[in-house]
RNA sequence: CGGGGCGUGGUGUAACGGCUAACAUGCUUGUUUUGGGAACAAGUGACUCCGGGUUCGAAUCCCGGCGCCCCGACCA
């Protein structure tokens, strides 16, 4: 992408309503615009950001066993009546609306009843289990406090898988599993070493459910971290819970975090009051098992941003920044400007993600805005390193910086900087 | 839902009840510049959130509404 075609723009000073850092460090840097308390649109920008963790996300969902899919946000309110979270009184955060005729609508605010009805159609037998929807999809919620820029939204994108199984020990299975995984793409987007597994509680058919909770500063849960193994206890359950559920030791530090995934054994909650069974081996009909397996993209986005920035900008991990490698061509020669366009095409050519800073500005303004948005490396292209046929790279991360001949930079010269 | 703070050009701020609402930044044009948000000049851009009221006169005071932020409560 050429920078003087993008229509983000930068901005030299936070808009006043915003105090968070994740909201403060997006709009500056043109990631998001916010359109209302808690709804934030996605920029060019941001969406490729949104996008690189859907499909990280993604990827693990498939080898899980999982099957894509897409629920609808319009919601009929029988199935929920038949739950018994119709009630604003039970479900606070319901918006809901109405057809021309007066028929009520919720908007989505999570989707397990109309998935369960949905597969009464399609689980009959044994045969028809296991099965594993998931989908990425805007959530509405009618949250009393907005707060904290996209951590704490009333619409906002989030990957929701559900499990159905035979039996309790297929469901539990898969649900340790599913905890591997979620470690493992906590890992991928650059969070594995603020992010634990977190024991909270569990409802009617499990003594914990599971989050995992990212360690931030402006927090809005509050942890006890194992200070011996991995694992965290949410407050929550501190009264009950004072030692490690993993470990046993009783050295657990407080801290405050962000949950940005959710794991949750449902029983037969939904399957009971939905009245979805099949029929086993020997013909006789039993409840189908479930689970839920949450985990907030646009939340994720924000974190990173929270936990990954420093007072220059934003600092993204390669997997997920919008970019891969963020061209500056400074001064106004045509050899400049001839040599960064080449380098941009050849890079873009074997797939690679540029920006190429093609505008007429100063270098001063061009580092900055590089600075902000953040993309991990930087490759200034003038006449100082033309002179030596090179290009210099600085990795954002760690202020490094080196002299690259520019027929040298690909994607893999770039990355060993980094991991060097 | 309780408590607190606040709404002024795109953004950040200023203005005692009194001149044509000011400054910075952004944006446009020109000249000079060109490796860390350059300099100068000329421009551009605001029914001061909305509706009422008080007053000779309201951005400023009063009432009502809407919106935004923060703390707390809440968050299958």
């Amino acid at each position: 992408m050429l920078q003087s075609l993008l229509f983000t723009k930068t901005r030299k000073e936070a808009p006043k309503d915003e105090v968070s850092k994740n909201a403060q460090l997006l709009i500056r840097a043109g990631f998001v615009h916010k359109e209302m308390a808690g709804v934030y649109t996605l920029l060019p920008l941001g969406l490729r950001v949104v996008e690189k963790i859907t499909n990280i996300v993604r990827a693990e969902m498939n080898k899980l066993g999982g099957q894509e899919m897409q629920l609808t946000a319009l919601q009929d309110k029988g199935v929920w009546e038949k739950s018994g979270r119709w009630d604003d009184k039970v479900l606070d955060i319901w918006f809901k609306t109405k057809l021309k005729n007066d028929t009520e609508l919720g908007l989505a605010a999570t989707h397990e009843e109309p998935l369960t009805a949905l597969m009464k159609n399609y689980i009959h037998s044994y045969r028809d289990l296991p099965r594993y929807p998931y989908q990425f999809q805007t959530k509405f919620r009618n949250e009393i406090r907005a707060k904290s820029g996209v951590l704490r939204g009333r619409e906002f994108l989030m990957k929701d898988l559900y499990s159905f199984s035979r039996t309790e020990d297929e469901r539990a299975d898969f649900y340790e599993k599913a905890k591997n995984v979620y470690s493992k793409i906590f890992t991928d987007v650059g969070l594995g070493d603020f992010t634990y597994l977190t024991y909270a509680s569990g409802g009617t058919f499990s003594k914990y459910s599971h989050e995992f909770q990212t360690v931030t500063q402006s927090g809005e849960d509050t942890i006890f971290v194992c200070e011996k193994c991995t694992v965290a206890v949410n407050k929550e359950i501190i009264g009950e819970q004072s030692t490690c559920p993993q470990c046993g030791s009783k050295d657990l530090a407080e801290k405050t975090s962000i949950e940005v995934g959710n794991i949750f054994n449902l029983g037969t909650r939904f399957s009971d009051a939905l009245e979805l069974s099949f029929l086993d081996e020997t013909g006789k009909p039993q409840p189908v098992i479930m689970g839920s397996y949450g985990l907030g993209i646009s939340r994720l986005m924000g974190t990173v941003v929270e936990v990954l920035s420093d007072e220059k900008g934003i600092v993204w991990p390669e997997n997920i920044a919008p970019f891969f490698a963020h061209i500056i061509a400074v001064g106004d020669s045509e050899n400049v400007k001839q040599k960064s366009r080449q380098l941009y095409d050849t890079l873009s050519l074997q797939g690679v993600d540029v920006l190429l800073d093609d505008r007429d500005a100063r270098a001063g303004e061009k580092f900055a805005d590089c600075d902000l948005i953040g993309i991990p490396y930087r490759v200034v292209v003038s006449e100082k390193t033309l002179a030596l046929n090179s290009a210099e790279i600085k990795v954002r991360k760690t202020d490094e910086i080196k002299m690259l001949p520019i027929d040298k930079i690909t994607k893999e010269s770039l990355s060993l900087l980094q991991t060097r």
